[in-house]
DNA sequence: TAGCGAGGCGTTATAACATAACATTTTTGT
DNA sequence: ACAAAAATGTTATGTTATAACGCCTCGCTA
């Protein structure tokens, strides 16, 4: 039932950015974990772009206007952190990184992938956890991590491709 | 309701292997399509493997006794073939390959990856489908792909873990 | 306050995974 | 036998991620 604000709007996504940034404070505030400067800043970059983002574009971002450029360790040390602390995911059908739209309940999300735009929603539903642990509990299988990724197309770029095709 | 054999055995193993490349000639015949002496061995060594195996693992082994070593674009063009026809499946979660357990009729299936032993079983449930499909659509999401990838332990090891504790 | 130790980050190098581009060979249809 | 198409060889490079080491800072303790 959840997913990132749709249609996206500079008004919204500036709202989002914020309020995921005071999320994250709070957050490891109350876990006793620093959110340094470096970590908050990377978060700040996933977030930034409404869809999914490379390490290599967060290197460049981090970069930017910078005189010297950042090292990839920068990057992923800060996005394991994030990882750890539940507050991005990392989408390994494409390579890229995604804030958590509820960083505050542990949960295993599933993820729309848009082909067109590369939106991507991240949506919890009780039926597909409870279909998947079914079926893994008939195989005697225990689940302990998950990814679900679905690529498609989204509502927006469907209508465009229709009105494209006519 | 499909899994790969298990528990493994040798005996069993060989057989799968023969099963697997006979299937996969009569439905490349079928289709029209060359399954070449190299398309087959590559297909031959993901099954060998009774867990999802690597591109460079495969290299390496293709490359086992031979005069000259093979390159990485001769394993990934035959993989990508073997996949386009459904006959090996992509683990993005791993970045590894494994033979598809039922290559005769098209599916979305999930995969159980243990991450003790690397076994992963190809599971296929209607219930998975349903419950996707449904949350998809309350998204306007139209799904053309999925990649669903399932980390945990697997009966075996499940076990043995808890006898190690004890 | 000096010394210690853990955590975070900088830096260099390299590992692991994958593809672009073009040359050559093999296969297929005529 | 010939030409076109498909498959493979070959070289180079792109992309994603991690190992290893050293420095610095901060909080703790003697
Ligand atoms: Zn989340
Ligand atoms: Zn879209
Ligand atoms: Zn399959
Ligand atoms: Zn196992």
């Amino acid at each position: 039932m959840t997913g990132q604000p749709s249609p996206y709007t500079p008004h919204n996504h500036k709202r989002c950015i914020h309020d995921a940034l005071h999320k994250a404070r709070i957050l490891c505030r109350d876990r006793g974990v620093r959110l340094t400067v470096l970590r908050e800043k990377v978060l700040e970059l996933v977030w930034q772009s409404h869809c999914p983002v490379g390490a290599y574009e967060i290197l460049a971002e981090l970069t930017q206007g910078e005189s010297k450029p950042a090292q990839p360790p920068t990057v992923y040390r800060a996005l394991d952190f994030l990882q750890e602390q539940g507050l991005v995911h990392r989408l390994s059908s494409i390579n890229a990184y995604i804030g958590c739209s509820r960083p505050n309940t542990p949960h295993h999300s599933s993820f729309l992938i848009c082909t067109q735009c590369r939106t991507t929603f991240e949506i919890e539903h009780p039926s597909i956890d409870q279909s998947l642990k079914a079926c893994a509990d008939d195989h005697g299988f225990t689940i302990t991590d998950t990814s679900i990724e679905l690529a498609g197309l989204c509502t927006n770029c469907r209508t465009n491709r229709r009105i494209n095709k006519l």
